[in-house]
This record gives structure tokens, C-alpha cells and sequence, in this order.
DNA sequence: TAGTATCCCATTGACGCCCATCAATACCCA
DNA sequence: TGGGTATTGATGGGCGTCAATGGGATACTA
């Protein structure tokens, strides 16, 4: 199990804290860190979730890149924003109140499957956006080009 | 754990101490210095920290620059007004007045995760930086190209 | 010897851990 | 195939621990 898919509505405790999907937690096992990073999407009042290793990935990109250059800079913000969430013994986190804010959430929490990462919203607000976008794609005839299947190692073109 | 992730608020005392995020302090363990190295940023009004392995990268990668160029000397102006800050026992350290007078820091310090370093702002200060580089990244679409491609189980780097 | 730096101890408030309960689902057997 | 039972994931809440903070005592130094 490596992928994030389907959606599920959880409940937001007195304390904060809320399930994440079992399905969703079994993606973290081989994690060497037992819990989520979050960092807020500029498109949206919602939240992306993703395991230590992408965020080892996103630094290491990061460094990459010339120090002290604005395009470095401005990468970073991903990294500043970003929310180190440990799983408790049950499974859960407790969502910061930066999360809660930005994304509108008070009672329930949707956690919506999105292959690699998974993302973090109020229902409702997922709901406008979901029927927006699908409107959207329905209006323009939306295509979507597949890629070609990656090769693996022992594979022929 | 070995990256700093995220934004922590502490207060400073009369003493002009502040604790280092338990989180960022977890990253030194593994350091032999316990403490961290804080030096000015040419752009804004803050600091950045990071261990010696990191002090020991920049140093060498300053010497990479040609000998005796302006471009070495300017630059090496990081090393020489580097502060080297070590931990008290309960994981705080000292701001020096060039630290507090630089980036206008009074009574709290604003910790940024950077991955594999981090930043010393004064709070207000950083949220119009912060507010800027969000609305560059949302205007330009952040869309953010991953360098270093993902590797999945069985494949080779 | 005043000023400073370092260490040690106390407080407190948030957070993590543990246990109990509930509900949904899977399983088992007649 | 239906009903009963076991399992497990989601949820709630109490409590202990620890990180952050404050302040005092002591060593150090200029």
C-alpha cells in the first residue's frame, strides 16, 4: 500500500485531534518519522499532507538551488509553512489552529486520496470547489493527455 | 529527524534567553558542537542558523570561490559575523545584542524551518516577508518542479 | 567587586499516552 | 443465507510527562 486514494470525513475532538484513515496511515509505515507533514496550497483553503520522505525530497531540491537566491526564497515558503504532525498511539493528530483557520474547519475533517500526497479540507468548502471543477472540465470537454507508463529497471521500450 | 520544518513563537526572558524549539534542537543531537551557529542574511533583517556540518559546507564552500576575489571576501563577511550560540541545559540560548538589535527582536523569536537550517526573525517582521513570498508564489502559480526525481522500491537512483 | 555568564531548581500549561466505549464491518457457524 | 460474534477502527476523556519559562545561586572575568 503507497497510494492515497478515496475520501473520509472524520471528527474533530474537544482537544483537536482527529483520525487519520487507516488506509491513509498504512501509506506512512516505512516513514522513519510516525506522522504527517501539512503545508497550506496556494490555490486553495485546504492543506496537503505527505510523509518525511517527500519532505526530505522537497529540502533537498531546495538546496539545490544557489543559496540566498529569490528563487530559493520563495520555494521555501512550502518548508516554512509546513506542519510536523506526529501520530498518537491511536492514529491521530491534532491539527494546529493555522490549519483550522485557513481551511474552515471546526467539526469534521475530509481527507481527500490524491495517489502520493492527500489533501485536507472542510466538506463543505471541498464541495463548492469539487462542483466548480467539474463544471469547469465539463464546460471545456477537459482531455487529459495519459502519459506513457514509466520504465523500469529490466523493462524494453 | 534531521530537517527544521515549520514556525514556533518563543518568548525571550530578562536574561535574553530564548529556547530553541524542541524540534530544532533535535537536529543538533547528531552535532558535535551542542549549539548553533547563527549568521546575518544579506536580504532581510534576520539570521539563519545551522550546525557545524552546515558552517563546515559554507566554509568549504567558500573556498571554492577564487582566493582573494571580492566575490570570496564578500561573502566570507557570513563566517566572520557568525555567532557561535551554545545550548544551556534546558536548550536555550543567549541572543547577543547584534542579534536583537539586526533584526529588531524584543520580547519574542521567531523560529523558521528551512530544512536543513533555520531562521531567526523578529515575528511581525517575518509575516510581511512571509505575506509577500505567499502572494508571489500564488500569482505565479507555484507550481513547484521537483529536481530530484522520485525513486520507488525497486528502482535504481 | 560589579557585571556577566552558567547552572540548577521550581512552576505551569500544553501535549502525549493510556484506557474505555462505541460502531461498523468481517467472520463464523448452523 | 441469516444471525450471532469477534475484530478493529473511530472517538472520548483522564492523567502523567515534558517543554517552555522564570528566578535564584554560583562561578567567572574584566
Amino acid at each position: 500500500m503507497a497510494l492515497f486514494v478515496g475520501r473520509y470525513v472524520n471528527k474533530i475532538d474537544k482537544k483537536g485531534r482527529v483520525s487519520v484513515p487507516k488506509p491513509f496511515r498504512l501509506a506512512f509505515v516505512e516513514q522513519s518519522f510516525a506522522g504527517l507533514y501539512a503545508y497550506p496550497l496556494f490555490k486553495f483553503n485546504a492543506f496537503e499532507a505527505c510523509g518525511e520522505d517527500f519532505m526530505e525530497r522537497l529540502s533537498n531540491s531546495l538546496e539545490d538551488l544557489p543559496m540566498f537566491s529569490d528563487e530559493q526564497d520563495d520555494l521555501s515558503v512550502i518548508l516554512e509553512s509546513a506542519h510536523r504532525l506526529p501520530f498518537d498511539p491511536e492514529g491521530r493528530v491534532a491539527l494546529p489552529s493555522e490549519i483550522l483557520k485557513a481551511t474552515g474547519i471546526t467539526s469534521q475533517t475530509l481527507f481527500v486520496g490524491r495517489g502520493r500526497r492527500f489533501q485536507i479540507w472542510e466538506p463543505k468548502a471541498y464541495e463548492v470547489n469539487r462542483g466548480q471543477a467539474f463544471a469547469r472540465a465539463k464546460a471545456r470537454g477537459a482531455t487529459l493527455q495519459l502519459r506513457t507508463p514509466p520504465k523500469r529497471e529490466g523493462e524494453e521500450s
